[in-house]
DNA sequence: CTTTTTTTGGAACATTCATTCTATAATTAT
DNA sequence: ATAATTATAGAATGAATGTTCCAAAAAAAG
């Protein structure tokens, strides 16, 4: 009956994503995106809608994604060895000088788009809520003192991915990342 | 000979300031530099220079400003006290959901513009400064364990800035970054 | 093969963007 | 008072913005 689309929406969305990554959602031009994802611009409108909800759409694309490779941290050995190994991994497969969409996103557009905001916001509680679970089970295996709050310190570590982020960009110095991390993580420990 | 300005250039810049700081670079036109300015095109150009020398000039600006706060902070009592003051000031006197120009302009421009990036970690590498001299006399005095490494804490009580900025624009919640900002201090403490 | 439906390419759109220009008004110094 | 100089206001500029439209090509189903 129809014709089918010559290219793989979500394929071509990662394209969008990378692009908004690199530049920011305000420094994206159509223009960018159209020879980014190598697709006219009546398909990008018609497949997902106009910049915005693109942007959206990229959005929950990277949240889903980042929050699928965290909880498979989870299966890896105690839970406090797990929790290092999420802030560790966050960090570690950055591309060349480009901060979390995410954090970045927080940043650029959340205090003047409730949407982008709610969108963030969420992953962030869904995060932050793997996070305090493990070490939950991580005080009551006594891996972390008893004295610590769960529910503070998962706060604390998902807030410490912007500072790695932030540090990361102005200074590109692995071994300052790697202090820092190390600091945030004995912070929970002891 | 000639006329002279009918603004304070100075007082105008600091308005063009706080719409950067709120809007951000990108979504801040010309057309709400002149409104918010109360001054026209030709004036702003002849004056600062084209946008982008003009968001410069405003964060030299922001820049000087709160380091001059910061370092008025170091008077009072002790190196430690001094610190906590430093890290409770920066996010007490913010204004509504809006967090620091510097951390904003880090995730916004940095990754993209190196003269905006110098700009930026050279206002970082001064207060990064001021924090080590600072934790450098706490250690002496015996307020902070000895282990501790007064550059890395310094750096990491930086960084620590934009974790906070980011969680009150996201949450929005006093008692939250209350916390978070208790276990920021004591984890450098003990 | 024909019909039907939808993608596709690219032109066209109106708007907004940063910037420059021109003419006028204002004010200082002589 | 006059001349010189510069700020000022707002129109004008051209490029870039996001978005829509239209004709043509493509491919699935009968």
């Amino acid at each position: 009956m129809a014709r089918n689309k010559a290219f793989d929406p979500e394929e071509r969305l990662e394209k969008a994503r990378d692009l908004f990554w690199q530049k920011g959602y305000n420094a994206t031009s159509m223009q960018d995106l159209v020879d980014g994802m190598q697709l006219n611009r009546a398909s990008i409108y018609d497949t997902y809608g106009d910049k915005h909800a693109l942007f959206q759409q990229c959005l929950s694309n990277y949240a889903r994604q980042a929050l699928k490779d965290y909880k498979q941290c989870c299966q890896v050995c105690s839970p406090i060895a797990a929790v290092e190994h999420i802030v560790r991994k966050a960090i570690e497969n950055r591309k060349e000088g480009q901060s979390c969409l995410m954090v970045k996103t927080s940043f650029e557009l959340a205090s003047m788009d409730q949407a982008i905001k709610d969108l963030v916001k969420n992953q962030a509680l869904e995060l932050i809520q793997v996070l305090q679970e493990l070490l939950e089970k991580a005080k009551q295996l006594g891996e972390i003192p008893a004295e610590k709050d769960p529910g503070v310190m998962a706060r604390f570590l998902y807030s410490s991915f912007s500072s790695l982020w932030m540090m990361d960009v102005l200074f590109n110095d692995k071994q300052l990342i790697d202090q820092l991390t190390d600091h945030i993580l004995s912070s929970i420990r002891k």
